[in-house]
RNA sequence: GGGGCCGUAGCUCAAUUGGUUAGAGUACCGGACUGUCGAUCCGGGGGUUGCGGGUUCAAGUCCCGUCGGCCUCGCCA
């Protein structure tokens, strides 16, 4: 039988079909498509990931339209009458017979439509385009001779005996079955069709089962997820603050947190020891392939803790992700490596570490060669450092190598020099400043053989070390050292608590100003702060930055002297964040805590190496949001509540 | 704020050194077709080459500006 609405339709833009009348009837003796299995559950598999099997069960009622998904049926479901619902991905009219992809987030199943069992119903069929929603109820039966083995359903297919179309689509701007995707900015002005792609929906799937077994995990450890305001006060540094303008108090505004940070330490104050939350933040400055401005942070503190009880705890956070999302063991504890350690091998505090390739210092070697470059560089107290790329000689042409030079200049390093490793000696434009010895003597050090290519960087320490790190990262991408899919992390550990600004000239905070120095350190913040060491952490995997916590101070004293080194002067710190120092005047116990980049991980554990593919509705790189237009200008009378004059700048 | 890449049909792309009426695939529309699954076959419509200016006999192509997207340095505890 032919539902009424399924009358062929005319032109290319159709208006809005109203829902079959099935939906709204709450007794289910009027659904005549219902297949014979109305008190049990429907059980709809997720979509596939890593090993886990695990199942959504849905509570049948009088008002579905389905009775299964389009992922679900199999041979053993032949014979059954089935009531589907989906999105046609595909038709292929032959006119007696038209065959339909329709497809949900669960899979795909092929329709049949036979124009001997209903020539009316065919002629609907015949007009079905892509991305028409529909609803069609049949049989299932045998693809017995023609199965199709790309469809985990491909061994059934279900005869149609009732259509109805539940909306027609526009012609869509691009299909979520293409193989080639269109540009990324079609891609977000049409994201309700970006999202129906396989892909996406995986990291939506993904992202879902890493938050929950994150609330899992935090809550079988005590736990408590409590939520903090949005609407808050300006946090004292860091990133330029999301200002919301109060229209009860005229001239003043709240900021969106770039953290929960002061509220989660307030918390520990008042004694709920162990906080979690899955938080959003929010940070006005520039984009980048790895960063929103706005994202989500797995947050954590804990009170009456260590470092070390910290660490523990995110360790087995890691081990169960790992294990959840992918069943793959970690051994425990993750590997702590020092600051220093780690800037002294790999020249960045986050190092890939699913590769070697580590940095090697030959400044005392360099100090007495003629190359003038290098030997200078070594008189004024800079370094000379470089890498060994094992057997890459022939991987990189002289073409090539300038391409490095350019790339390693972004980085401060001012040149690049190279040697290839030739019979035994350093052949390079100038290797004739070195002597054999020199030869020798660096290709000892280098651990140097046939057919290595060494490249080399002096400079100040800090221009070695973002160089060589950028290069590191590079060579270790192109020459294929590691396995993409790897997931590697580990602990960096001991940072300094200040760095120097010399445009300022004061100190900032490295982490952020309430992390609590290295107590045998302490005397040090009068004589010497920037060898105070912070107890900071990060979490480190593949190369990214994937969580940042630290000790933080708990006692009002060092806190004021603590801003008293960050410039931050007694009336200012009362003023902006005096309510944080009040709280720790009133039995604030030893704390700290961590938060980890919850859309970062999803893009770990997915592989994705952009953060907008983790997150269901992203910005652009300028903060806008093509599929709602955000941000816009605001009518007039809205501005005058808040009692706010537009200034914009001249052209 | 700086540097780089990109913008041609709904979409993905092409267009020789600056040179004829800007093409192809796909999508869309019409027709044929009862076992397709990237269906096939026949026919058709579809373009302000992002926008504005300039150079030139001539601009999709070169130059300047601008808008938008992406990557990146600065920035982001």
């Amino acid at each position: 039988m032919l539902a009424q609405r399924t009358v062929p339709l005319p032109g290319a833009i159709l208006p809005t079909f109203p829902r079959p009348r099935q939906s709204k009837l709450p007794d289910p003796s009027s659904r005549r498509c219902i297949a014979p299995r109305p008190a049990s559950p429907i059980i709809l598999p997720q979509l596939a990931l890593g090993r886990s099997k695990r199942f959504l069960r849905q509570k049948r009622n009088g008002g579905v339209l389905r009775t299964h998904t389009c992922g679900e049926l199999r041979p053993e479901h032949i014979g059954q009458k089935v009531t589907l619902c989906g999105w046609v991905q595909n038709y292929r009219d032959h006119r007696g017979l038209v065959f339909v992809d329709l497809r949900d987030r669960y899979g795909i199943t092929q329709i049949v439509f036979n124009m001997a069992f209903d020539d009316e119903m065919q002629t609907v069929a015949r007009s079905l385009r892509s991305e028409d929603v529909i609803q069609v109820t049949g049989e299932v039966v045998s693809r017995s001779g023609n199965v199709n083995p790309k469809l985990a359903t491909g061994e059934i297919e279900v005869v149609a005996r009732e259509l109805v179309v539940l909306n027609r689509s526009k012609r869509p701007p691009f299909e979520p079955s293409s193989p080639d995707l269109p540009n990324e900015e079609l891609r977000l002005r049409y994201r309700f069709i970006d999202l129906r792609r396989p892909a996406l929906q995986k990291a939506m799937l993904l992202r879902h089962r890493l938050t929950k077994a994150t609330r899992d995990y935090f809550d079988r450890l005590g736990f408590l997820d409590i939520e903090t305001p949005m609407l808050g006060k300006s946090t004292p540094e860091g990133a330029r603050d999301y200002l919301v303008p109060s229209r009860v108090h005229p001239g003043c505004f709240y900021a969106l947190p770039q953290s929960p940070q002061i509220y989660k330490q307030i918390l520990m104050v008042a004694g709920y020891d162990r906080y979690m939350q899955i938080a959003r933040c929010f940070r006005d400055e520039d984009l980048r392939a790895d960063r929103q401005p706005e994202f989500t942070q797995i947050d954590v503190e804990m009170a009456f803790v260590e470092r070390d009880d910290i660490l523990d705890v995110i360790d087995g956070l890691v081990a169960h992700l790992m294990k959840e999302l992918r069943g793959e063991e970690v051994s425990l504890p993750l590997p702590r490596y020092s600051y220093r350690d780690m800037l002294e091998r790999y020249g960045t505090d986050k190092p890939d570490l699913r590769f070697g390739l580590e940095l090697v210092d030959i400044g005392d070697i360099a100090a007495e060669c003629d190359f003038g470059v290098f030997r200078k560089t070594v008189e004024e107290g800079g370094r000379v450092r470089g890498l060994n790329a094992k057997g890459a000689m022939e991987k990189y042409s002289r073409k090539d190598i300038d391409g490095l030079t350019d790339y390693v200049s972004d980085f401060g390093a001012k040149g690049l020099v190279f040697f290839r490793v030739k019979e035994g000696r350093l052949d390079s434009p100038v290797a004739k400043f070195f002597s054999e010895t020199h030869h020798q003597a660096i290709i000892e050090r280098m651990g140097a053989e046939n057919g290595d290519l060494l490249f080399f960087i002096a400079g100040e320490d800090s221009v070695t070390s973002a160089a060589l790190a950028a290069l590191r990262n590079r060579l270790g991408k192109e020459l294929e050292l590691y396995d993409p899919n790897e997931l590697k992390c580990c602990w960096v550990i001991d940072f300094p608590l200040f760095s120097w600004n010399e445009d300022e000239q004061r100190w900032d905070a490295e982490h952020h100003p309430f992390c609590y120095p290295v107590v045998e350190d302490l005397p040090l913040l009068d004589s010497d702060p920037g060898k105070v060491r912070a107890q900071t952490y990060d979490l480190v995997c593949n190369g990214c930055e994937a969580g940042s916590g630290s000790i933080r101070i708990h006692d009002p004293v060092v806190q004021q002297k603590v801003f008293g080194l960050l410039g931050i002067s007694e009336e200012e710190a009362e003023r902006r964040f005096g309510f944080l120092l009040e709280a720790l005047r009133y039995g604030a116990p030893p704390h700290g805590g961590i938060a980890l980049g919850l859309d970062r991980w999803v893009m770990l554990f997915s592989g994705d190496d952009n953060i907008r593919d983790v997150i269901a509705f992203p910005k652009t790189q300028k903060a806008t949001d093509l599929l709602s237009g955000a941000p816009s200008p605001v009518d007039p009378h809205q501005l005058r509540e808040l009692h706010i004059k537009v200034d914009l700048p001249g052209k």
